[in-house]
DNA sequence: TATATTTTTTAGATTAGCCTAAAAATTTAT
DNA sequence: ATAAATTTTTAGGCTAATCTAAAAAATATA
């Protein structure tokens, strides 16, 4: 006997995860409220109605963790959402930047069925159009592997953009301006001590970039 | 400045537009319940509420009706299901009796964009699964004319299926069962007095159907 | 280790959408 | 035209998800 899950459970379950993946310990009940723009005391409430349901462990002071069933509904719906953004990119021809929100969307919709047939109609795509790898109809997520964020690779160093870890509008149309999109091929130069801001080559054009942007570049040295 | 219209919203909308269809008086508050399957309090409430969004009139009593701009969102919303329909079926392979709950969750994601985008891609359908017109992005629905439900036609003619009235799985596994798809071509042989059923004929073959599946067959005359 | 600071929880409200039961208005029937 | 039946509205509650403010617990600091 399965609860039923809501829109809200999901943006739960889903913000635990993403905050759980940086550190193995449990996840604060303040960084939750932050990462869904809430305050603590919603917090406090929506875990101990997860943890009722059997999603979540929670010990009251010391934050929370993800039980299997809870992982497994948070990573449904990031394979939702990627797939979605997937489709928006592939079949829409809506750029890269333009499809988060409506995604966020989109991952709430039930029905497996139709994740799996949009699944098989986009070609059982492994990433998406951020470099986000998507998991599949098991939760099981392909973690790439042998990569960096450019802010860490050393000088000199010749490596491929293929993930970037802030999907946010801004920052994609600020990459796009700087000719930089996934598969880019990037040769880290030099890093300024000054203000660890960094001097790349992108198709035998030198570019500066800030230290702010590397860190948010997920790269695969060659 | 334009309210912003939540799910709940929009299904009162779209049942009120359909329910307004069939009479041109107002649509009564009992009728409203029985078709979103909630109590009269409930749309009593909710009347009071999309009144003063301006959605509808309302007057104590006696009913509402939409108003131009309530009328354009239930437009927009039937637009949007009928869209997802016809990807459900064309692009992800539904059968067309498995779309209809499906897309009640999709109609009610806002992008315009993304609405318009998704036409674009199906190439303009005019017709949904069901053969339901599809409206445009101004909220003007192509009506199909010339069109009777099988059971007003006479006897002796001949007519091609192209809509259903009922898009309920249990009837659309029916029809399957009679071979009635859209475009079938019928031709109506007798109906017989006693209980109104209809004997008809079907790509050669003659078969038998009841009054109430001739209610919900919307057939164009040739 | 005692105190100050920060984090988390609890207590008590609020809002949207729904409900039941009772009251009010309208419609139908005698 | 009045009474009966039906429909609709009102009144008062409930639940989920949120909030603010206060209390409690944990952590950091002196």
């Amino acid at each position: 006997m399965r609860h039923f899950i809501n829109h809200t459970e999901e943006n739960y379950l889903k913000a635990i995860f993403s905050l759980s993946q940086t550190s193995n310990q449990g996840v604060s009940t303040n960084a939750i409220a932050k990462s869904l723009n809430t305050k603590a005391s919603s917090v406090t409430d929506m875990m101990k109605k997860l943890a009722e349901k059997g999603l979540v462990s929670y010990k009251k002071y010391y934050g929370v963790q993800l039980t299997d069933s809870g992982q497994l509904i948070a990573l449904n719906t990031i394979r939702k959402h990627r797939l979605w953004e997937v489709f928006l990119v592939d079949k829409l021809s809506f750029n890269w930047d333009e499809v988060h929100d409506i995604a966020e969307q989109l991952e709430h919709i039930q029905s497996s069925e139709l994740t799996n047939r949009l699944d098989i109609f986009l070609g059982n795509p492994k990433f998406d159009p951020h470099g986000d790898p998507i998991p599949n109809s098991h939760g099981e997520i392909e973690n790439y592997h042998d990569t960096l964020l450019l802010s860490e690779i050393e000088t000199g160093t010749f490596c491929t953009l293929v993930g970037v870890a802030d999907s946010s509008s801004v920052f994609l149309k600020h990459l796009e301006k700087s000719q930089l999109k996934l598969g880019s091929e990037i040769r880290l130069i030099n890093v300024f001590e000054y203000d660890r801001s960094l001097s790349i080559e992108v198709a035998n054009i030198q570019r500066s970039i800030s230290n702010r942007v590397a860190d948010n570049l997920i790269v695969k040295p060659l």
